[in-house]
RNA sequence: GUGGCUAUAGUUCAACGGUUAGAACAUCGGCUUGUGGUGCCGAUGAUGAGGGUUCGAUUCCCUCUAGCCACCCCA
């Protein structure tokens, strides 16, 4: 080891290499949040038949004005986007359902027998002012079934969130609308703006609400102010304007949570910021059954959320092909994992720790090491470390079950030191019955479980 | 994007405007040059950046940066 000098870089925290704002490292600890979270992800991708697929982070700008909305807040406010060296104007994706869509028509996936199903995870972009639970870069896994109309889908979907936050216990609940098709939906924002335009209802509405009732009325649905809530309690809900079609739609997805016991919560004022979604849109937000304020849990940010997207696919200059998804947010449900200190349970192995002392004892070692690994056993060591001290720290610290070492007095006998790290007891074996002597440590602890 | 709060070792905290900015945990080393998980001793290591006020600033003021909270929006 090199003494340390003065002249030593130190790196400097908040120095001009530091991080970009709202970007961040996942280190060892937290990184085994992510391995719970894709594992369980991925078992439920494979359970339900969704095959996993990666597409790009960067696409045309175009591709996210057309489908997500030019003037949804996602792209008109929050998106990186720029020119790039040969001219085109390109985004970081700020979400990943236009991507996925554009992949599917890309490459003919209406080819493949419908539906297809798919699973993605992966980063997405927005230029936000970051806060816990929200920063430029985050991620999310995304479920998506195409080329399938049917109920039973946006039910599945449903289902399938709310078993993943159920398999981790975390209380959840399923908020969900229908918004119907575009007839349906135009003839009810005609309702409602007939509404608004009453008695001078508008004068009571927010700012934004006014700017709202112009640009967007259905989002003076999903206003938090006061005085817009009051106004809103009279309004016309768009599930009784709904077609016949989409009202049967809903209501047997409705019957398919109901017979699945997925708790939900009907909320005629879910109103989802894309322009791309039609019929079903949900959100799973944390809940808690024992919350005394349910400010609590209205407050809280959404966990995910969803719906379907029948028009993105001809949109997209696709074949007319019906469709519906969800995602749900990585860091998000870190957050919440860590918040109800729920325990990641760690597989027990039992580590071996392969300790040595001296040059030759070493390179033994080094050698039985790629033995036992090839042979299938859960080996570790710290051949960087001279001292048997430190070795037997980090053998400690891993959690080893047991202890091989091997110095120069063994090596001139042909034995080897076992020593069992929890009681601390330790026996001198034969160098040749390493294997048989770890097998019988290994069967023994086995039974003395069962 | 708007408003507010905050910023001290790797981490969690301390320091009436006044000596050399303290501690715990973590890290490394030693006690024990062949023995970890509990002990003892020691070492490394910080005032986010830049200005200003002052004899003197971690402390007061301004700007920037970053984080947090609320809003906006959303995951």
């Amino acid at each position: 080891m090199p003494k340390k000098t003065k002249d030593v870089f130190k790196p400097k925290r908040n120095n001009r290499f530091s991080r970009l704002r709202g970007m961040k490292d996942v280190l060892f600890d937290e990184y085994k949040y992510w391995d719970l979270i894709i594992r369980k992800a991925s078992d439920l991708a494979d359970f339900y038949g969704f095959q996993r697929m990666e597409v790009p982070i960067l696409e045309k700008l175009n591709l996210y004005e057309r489908s997500t909305g030019r003037d949804t807040d996602i792209v008109s406010k929050e998106m990186y986007s720029f020119i790039d060296k040969s001219g085109d104007k390109i985004a970081l994706r700020p979400e990943a359902t236009p991507g996925i869509a554009r992949a599917y028509i890309e490459h003919g996936l209406f080819n493949k027998p419908q539906p297809v199903k798919t699973f993605w995870l992966g980063p997405l972009f927005r230029h936000e002012k970051p806060q816990s639970g929200r920063s430029r870069q985050h991620s999310q896994f995304n479920f998506d079934i195409y080329g399938e109309d049917s109920p039973v889908a946006d039910a599945q979907l449903i289902l399938i969130a709310y078993n993943f936050y159920k398999e981790l216990q975390i209380g959840v609940q399923v908020q969900i609308n229908s918004i119907g098709c575009k007839e349906c939906r135009d003839e009810y924002i005609q309702k409602l703006t007939d509404f608004y335009k009453e008695r001078g209802k508008r004068s009571k509405l927010c700012v934004d609400c006014k700017k709202r009732f112009l640009k967007n009325p259905l989002r003076l649905l999903d206003c938090k102010e006061k005085d817009c809530i009051e106004v809103r309690e009279e309004a016309p809900q768009i599930v009784d304007s709904l077609c016949d079609a989409c009202r049967e739609h809903f209501i047997k997805v409705l019957e398919y949570l109901d017979e699945l016991d997925v708790p939900y919560n009907l909320n005629p004022f879910l109103v989802r910021g894309l322009d791309y979604y039609n019929r079903t849109v949900f959100e799973i937000i944390p809940f808690e059954e024992e919350a005394e304020d349910e400010n609590i849990f209205l407050r809280q940010s959404s966990l995910g959320g969803g719906g379907r997207y029948d028009g993105l696919i001809e949109i997209l200059g696709g074949r007319p092909t019906p469709a519906c998804g969800f995602g749900l947010g990585i860091e998000r449900t870190i957050l919440k994992i860590k918040e109800k200190n729920i325990p990641l349970n760690k597989e027990e192995k039992n580590f071996i720790f392969l300790a040595q002392l001296g040059d030759q004892a070493r390179r033994k070692m080094f050698i039985l090491f790629e033995e036992m690994r090839r042979s299938g056993y859960q080996v570790r060591q710290a051949f960087t470390k001279d001292s048997l001290k430190a070795q037997l720290e980090e053998s400690n610290r891993i959690g080893a079950k047991y202890s091989l070492i091997l110095g120069q007095k063994e090596l001139l006998d042909g034995t080897i030191i076992v020593r069992d790290m929890e009681s601390g007891t330790q026996e001198v074996i034969d160098y040749k019955k390493i294997y048989s002597d770890i097998d019988k440590r290994l069967e023994a602890g086995k039974e003395e479980k069962n």
